[in-house]
DNA sequence: TCCCTAATGGGAAGCAAGTTCCGTTAAGAT
DNA sequence: ATCTTAACGGAACTTGCTTCCCATTAGGGA
């Protein structure tokens, strides 16, 4: 009875009977192989096949393991997600956001992470598990910088009951905004108007959650 | 040499020659029949062979003309940029804005209309030709509701110097953030606040132009 | 109205993508 | 240290998107 519920396990999800070792190899090198393989052709150029023969992997074991393109991206943004960077603490609701807003420029526009934020935004739009897994990767990151606003609350810089993630999305939107949809150019003073604009937002009573 | 100089143009992009009458009507079938995949299937599903014989139209017409799944939402995009619908005038800016709002929800939430957006957002982060494609549809859209913010500085509601384009974008992106970013539920409460949000940020002066 | 040829349409061939089979390697329990 | 079997890797196979070819249709100038 035991031994089969274990191997029906390991036949529905390969790598999770025998996580140690090798299998953890492969999936970073997977994963590494993958996100180059998003700066360099994006979502719609993502081959399993070339992906598996740039990590050094078995074309096999990446249809076996992950079975799509889309699975693909969905993994490795439950990966990034992982990776937390801590937010700023500037003494000031302004400050920290100019520093939020600062970093998702930077991402943004940065030559290596760019084109894999684009590739991700363009695989949450065409697979629902990759949708599921953007959203997981966003819920952590503003999840990150919402002390920053609860503390400017304490200050009394913005109002009681002011919704914290909602100051933090209206920082990131606009930013956002210009990089994937509008496709317009993103330059620092859009950063600048995006703190500035959510700041007085915010401190306008906007933000108050229902 | 006339002869000549036409019959390179017809080879180089079929249908710019006779223009006219079934060259026309294959062009608005086969944007249709793309739409309509495009709301079932999403960008990655898009496929010429059924988009022809959705159309009604033979499969060899799809490829010679448009080549690609990346080059038919470029048309699309450049079609529906083409149908513009005209901007509100309530005699307040944050009335105006929030039927901006209100429309852009309305058209994101919409059961057509949203996935055909992803779609169209998802091939823009494909291919560079649909990324240009996008940032025209939506610079004839801000430019359509720019005078509503213009006419509001003209009132004295926002200070002298405010970019109208910059504002339009303040009540777009938090709709649109939520819509293909963070992928988080779009509701009516969204809007209200960031048509709110834009003219705060707007009255205290951070979409002044430089 | 007639003619020239741009543009379309169907089918067959080519090619690259994904899928499956089966032998080999090494993780982890005893 | 040994054994069981989870997980990997190479190669053959299959599917389906794309392109080529040539016959057919109809736009637009004379």
């Amino acid at each position: 009875m035991e031994h089969n519920s274990r191997l029906e396990a390991a036949s529905l999800t390969p790598g999770t009977v025998r996580p140690g070792g090798r299998t953890a190899k492969v999936r970073a090198a997977v994963l590494e192989a993958t996100q180059e393989a998003l700066v360099e052709g994006g979502f719609h150029g993502l081959n399993l096949d070339r992906v598996a023969a740039r990590a050094g992997v078995g074309k096999t074991t990446v249809y076996r393991r992950w079975g799509s393109a889309a699975a693909l991206v969905a993994d490795l943004l439950r990966d990034m997600a992982e990776q937390s960077l801590p937010a700023a603490d500037t003494g000031s609701l302004e400050g920290d956001l100019l520093a939020n807003a600062h970093l998702v420029r930077q991402t943004l526009t940065d030559p290596r992470m760019g084109p894999v934020f684009q590739a991700v935004i363009a695989a949450a739009a065409c697979d629902e598990e990759c949708a599921t897994a953007l959203n997981g990767f966003y819920a952590t990151r503003i999840h990150e910088w919402v002390p920053c606003v609860e503390r400017a609350a304490g200050r009394g810089e913005v109002p009681a009951g002011t919704d914290a993630g909602e100051v933090v999305r209206a920082v990131s939107a606009p930013l956002y905004y210009r990089f994937a949809v509008s496709r317009e150019p993103l330059g620092e003073a859009d950063a600048v108007r995006a703190a500035g604009a959510a700041v007085a937002a915010a401190k306008a009573g906007w933000f108050t959650g229902n």
